[in-house]
DNA sequence: CGAAGGTATTTGTTTAAACAAGTACTTTTT
DNA sequence: AAAAAGTACTTGTTTAAACAAATACCTTCG
């Protein structure tokens, strides 16, 4: 369905702002998808950009930092965030040894376990989008260049 | 930037896979563009989106369920975003005379002035995403698609 | 060395999102 | 016409964002 009919809005100013538009208007509707999924493990979206980041580093452990500087959403309250993976038992903070103020993070066994369990359900999230490999990348090409 | 250098992650899944990160990415990018834009106006781009739903359809009124189903992220709370607006005096909720359950909003004088003053910022909005006219339809169409 | 400045992270506070449940109608059905 | 079902919100509550400020530690430089 185009943007235009989704909205119920016929006219645009330009296609710069129809893009804006249905981008934003799409992710909101991929965030939906994925917090669906998420949800039936108890999760949110932030928090498995977490543990993709930590599996990502696995077995090594990363400063929360380095975390945020990788996360999508690098405005998030990552010490938080932190916490609450902490209280589910899925990542454990140590002291750093070489640097008191950081702390290293690492995914523990029940933390992996859970990744393996999503993974088994990420075919669902793979397919999301009804684009083939090459529209794929085509749209990933658009958006490098969108940010200039 | 790429998106591998941007979160730092060189290997995906799939194209598919880089192609969802990337959007994710991306629209919070912008997202963070349109928030310093919008906070200078002391709004939220939600209600953004509301008031921009308002001026399509000003002077006429609309009720809260048709705005909901024109906005972006049809999972807000409407009523309590409509209550912020009132409270700054840039909409008014009135009794629809016709379903006493429903309820007609509308933009005041404040709000189109707020409008209008935003309008002439809106240059900056219009040409965030680094992209020649064409380039931008192809990403509108591409998100079209991508949503099945 | 010791002040000055930078870094890593936590904490506080205000505001908003998420989800479920309630209220007051209106419409449909029997 | 009265019960049942649907609609248009509103309210309550829990959880998370947003933003600023504080804390504790490291690094550098005179």
């Amino acid at each position: 369905m185009k943007i235009e009919d989704e909205i119920k809005q016929k006219k645009f100013l330009n296609a710069h702002q129809k893009a804006v538009i249905n981008l934003l208007y799409t992710v909101n509707w991929l965030q939906g998808k994925h917090q669906h999924l998420f949800k039936s493990f108890n999760i949110t979206p932030q928090q498995f950009n977490i543990l993709r980041i930590l599996k990502g580093q696995h077995p090594n452990s990363i400063s929360a930092t380095e975390i945020k500087s990788r996360m999508l959403d690098r405005n998030s309250d990552v010490s938080r965030l932190l916490d609450r993976l902490v209280s589910k038992n899925v990542i454990v903070r140590k002291a750093c040894p070489t640097d008191k103020r950081a702390s290293d993070v690492n995914l523990t066994d029940a933390g992996l376990e859970l990744l393996r369990t999503i993974d088994k359900k990420q075919s669902e999230l793979d397919n999301i989008l009804s684009l083939s490999d090459e529209e794929a990348l085509q749209l990933s090409n658009l958006l490098d260049k969108s940010r200039g």
